[in-house]
DNA sequence: CCATAATTGTCACTAAGTGTCAATATCGGC
DNA sequence: GCCGATATTGACACTTAGTGACAATTATGG
């Protein structure tokens, strides 16, 4: 992550990565499948807290509601600082192929939530995900990336809580 | 596109499409910049007439009936034939950098289409994009995303207006 | 201490994508 | 039709991500 940060993550190669952590590229390789996964491999990690979070709620509880407050675990997560996340975010938004894994990261999450939801929604399990519970996640975490990519550009002003807030107010207003 | 249907997309390589095509590979990277943009390079365009036709309503229409009626603009494209449709929204969905680049697409949509929802919401233009005009368009193409894969999941059956009707149903009731 | 299993390193390879430069085609003016 | 300028294309070499095979090294357990 410290290469990423201070090179970019184009230009920095599995090599120098290697290097430095004092490995072979090849074992590097091992630990990671691609270059993505070394700085999008944790957010798997944080979709199954998330998900823990949303199934901790009552069942009763309307699939928004409840999966606003899930989404709240990952405010709580002290992994990093404030700077170091905001660099973070910046690279990912900034870099097309961090990006776009960053959208399949998010796929992830979305088959962790939607069980769930179905059932909040009380409808079958059988034959396949059920659409409207996909949609709800699907829009949720779209909420959140919105939110968090203003936060972005703004440089970390605001909460990121209160921005998502806004980003489901003007869509389900 | 015929290479990719026959063979799948990780299995054909760059070489092949150019021997097909009667170029050099070198040519080839000339006209498409990636593997993907073979696959998703005519959806640009695709957006920009989604683009168009969102115009083209009045601004006192409010914003998801707008979109709606603008989404139809895909629906009259007679590019392709609906089985070489599915069998294309398959490969899609099925390979994990398509599907990644699918959703970069899906943000130069986005970028199109927020500075009219922008003008719909009576938002000020300047000073970056309004977040809330962003979380609408966002959520409104991931509404179309889990349309376009239930109906993929179920071989075409159904209609995609219609779902995508009910996955908007679903987040907004 | 040794046999066995897991981890790591070395080497070779495929394929995407890029830079460079010469060859070839295209086009406007005469 | 001819010619000089301008794009377009091809050939070649290169970097880098990612994979497969196998040897070397390092735990691990009796």
């Amino acid at each position: 992550m410290r290469l990423f940060l201070e090179q970019g993550f184009d230009a920095t190669t599995m090599e120098q990565i290697a290097r430095a952590a004092g490995i072979s590229r090849r074992s590097l390789f091992r630990y990671f499948s691609t270059k993505e996964d070394i700085v999008l491999g944790h957010l798997v990690e944080a979709g199954l807290a998330v998900k823990d979070a949303l199934e901790a709620r009552a069942v009763s509880e309307p699939p928004w509601e409840a999966l606003r407050a899930a989404l709240e675990a990952l405010a709580l997560d002290p992994q990093y600082s404030p700077e170091r996340t905001l660099g973070i975010a910046k690279m990912l938004y900034g870099t097309p192929s961090l990006r776009a894994s960053h959208f399949e990261k998010q796929l992830r999450w979305q088959e962790l939530l939607v069980p769930n939801i179905q059932l909040r929604l009380g409808a079958a399990t059988g034959d396949g995900p059920d659409p409207r519970a996909q949609a709800i996640v699907a829009c949720a975490l779209t909420c959140l990336d919105v939110a968090t990519e203003t936060w972005t550009r703004s440089d970390g002003e605001g909460d990121l809580g209160q921005l998502f807030d806004q980003a489901v107010a003007a869509v389900r207003g």
